[in-house]
RNA sequence: GGCUCUAUCGUCUAACGGUUAGGACAUCAGGUUUUCAUCCUGGAAAUCGGAGUUCGAUUCUCCGUAGAGUCACCA
């Protein structure tokens, strides 16, 4: 097989998306795995939307998830020249011609000779595909001789640039033959076409800018990791065909088949995204998983987080690794006061600290006793499981939650926390005799 | 409407003519000496319908049905 060249080819209209950014990942992990090359080039004919000012948004999205490109980037509005040249060309041939029915009144629209014939081509995930050209007509292909439409300009640039695999989402299937028609009246050879099922919403209509699309800027800040990005994103109308699923770029560049690539349309599932995120956040390393929350923490939380160093890298190994599936989580635990409690005392909330049809004056009591026994616990043996092993003694005379439920209240003021043993550990002996004497 | 594509649990999908139709997410139940979360175990859950080909169809063919894409001097 000759060199494998792919190709990026977004329109700068906008921040990249997750439709886009799939397309550009397949186009990638095949390129790769072939050792070929990719390149990118700016589709920016529609003068009306396009603008320069995009661009950096694109290439930063590429840049944040790890994919790289080869050659450009180019703009498709600076070949110009070329495009004319071809234009031209095919207008001497008698293969295009100049037509005086511009609605603009722009100059002459330049039209293609439709040949009228059937076109077939293999596609290499949907298989043979045939259409009747004739449906076209004699198609637009410059809006004047200087201005070739998208059609063209996508035609020349891709044959000039040697691209022999367009891998694209399934809108542009049914411009395929139109495409195929210029490249042959071009003499130039026709590339592998390769049409991905589309990413829909929930009322399964394809996911676009203005239909329900998020921004991959969104989901990263979000607190999704970029890896589980493009790990969820591979894995929407692909997969390697075994039971595993968690896949680093490199692997995925090693395995990736566009024959395995499926035919039907795929629903963007945030609960499955939330769950590969949630597998990548917990494998992070401690410092890792620290410096990333950290920048989602608000300005209180992060004094509080710098200034208390090893409380708070507890409070996130015991408390806050398992309860979020992104960064931005923390946000919510935070405005619900999930943490508040570890930095300051709560509020004495005797409505919610009696355990089931227990009086107050017995939550109290039994406060007192779990009280001394916690006290006779040396201070260099205060560990989650030496508090569990005394707590033990008092469970069989109180039952479990007698004991546990007015602890975890006056210790957090809250019904649901982490478990007590827990809690008291990390807010350590002095403050847990506090709170508990402040209750009683 | 024309043209084109598609059709397996709620969702993403596996099974390239023979399986108790598998896995993951979500959901439900139980367990991890109280709760939320995590973790473990288990359950429920699917081949769109109809013909044909075949000893045998999720798988091949045809017809329906349903959905989607596209029909620009947008990309």
């Amino acid at each position: 097989m000759d060199k494998v060249i792919t190709r990026f080819p977004p329109s700068p209209t906008g921040e990249i998306h997750i439709g886009n950014m799939r397309t550009m990942l397949f186009n990638y992990l095949f390129a790769r795995h072939f050792n070929g090359e990719i390149v990118l080039r700016f589709e920016d004919t529609d003068k009306e939307r396009s603008k320069k000012e995009f661009e950096p948004f694109i290439l930063d999205g590429l840049k944040a998830v790890g994919l790289s490109f080869d050659h450009g980037p180019f703009r498709q509005s600076e070949r110009n020249d070329i495009h004319k040249e071809k234009l031209l060309e095919l207008i001497k041939k008698g293969l295009a011609y100049e037509a005086e029915d511009s609605s603009t009144g722009s100059g002459k629209v330049v039209r293609f000779r439709n040949p009228n014939k059937t076109i077939i081509f293999d596609d290499q995930v949907r298989g043979p595909i045939s259409f009747d050209s004739s449906i076209f007509e004699d198609f637009i292909i410059a809006r004047n001789i200087d201005n070739p439409i998208y059609h063209f300009a996508v035609v020349v640039d891709d044959m000039e640039m040697g691209v022999t695999h367009v891998i694209r989402g399934e809108e542009h299937l049914t411009s395929t033959p139109r495409q195929i028609l210029l490249l042959e009246a071009l003499g130039a050879k026709v590339p592998l076409y390769a049409h991905l099922p589309l990413i829909v919403g929930d009322d399964k209509k394809k996911l676009s800018k203005r239909h329900g699309a998020t921004s991959v800027s969104g989901f990263l800040s979000q607190g999704y990791l970029p890896e589980a990005l493009v790990n969820y994103l591979a894995f929407l109308g692909w997969n390697p065909g075994g039971e595993r699923e968690i896949y680093s770029l490199e692997e995925l560049v090693d395995i990736f088949d566009l024959s395995r690539v499926g035919k039907n349309p795929a629903k963007f599932d945030y609960n499955k995204l939330n769950d590969i995120n949630y597998h990548y956040m917990i494998n992070l390393s401690d410092e890792d998983y620290r410096e990333k929350l950290l920048k989602f923490l608000n300005e209180e939380y992060t004094k509080l987080f710098e200034e208390n160093v090893e409380a708070s890298n507890l409070i996130i190994k015991e408390v806050i690794k398992t309860r979020i599936k992104k960064f931005a989580d923390i946000k919510t635990m935070i405005s619900e006061g999930e943490l508040d409690y570890f930095f300051k005392k709560p509020d004495m909330n005797l409505e919610i600290i009696c355990f089931k049809d227990n009086s107050l004056e017995k939550t109290k009591e039994t406060l007192k006793i779990t009280r001394d026994v916690l006290e006779k616990i040396p201070e260099d043996k205060w560990s989650i499981d030496f508090i569990k092993e005394n707590l033990n003694t008092l469970f069989a005379e109180n039952g479990v939650g007698a004991i546990l439920h007015p602890l975890r209240v006056a210790l957090s003021g809250k019904k649901q926390s982490p478990d007590p043993f827990t809690l008291s550990y990390l807010l350590g002996k002095k403050e847990v005799l506090e709170r508990l004497d402040a209750t009683i």
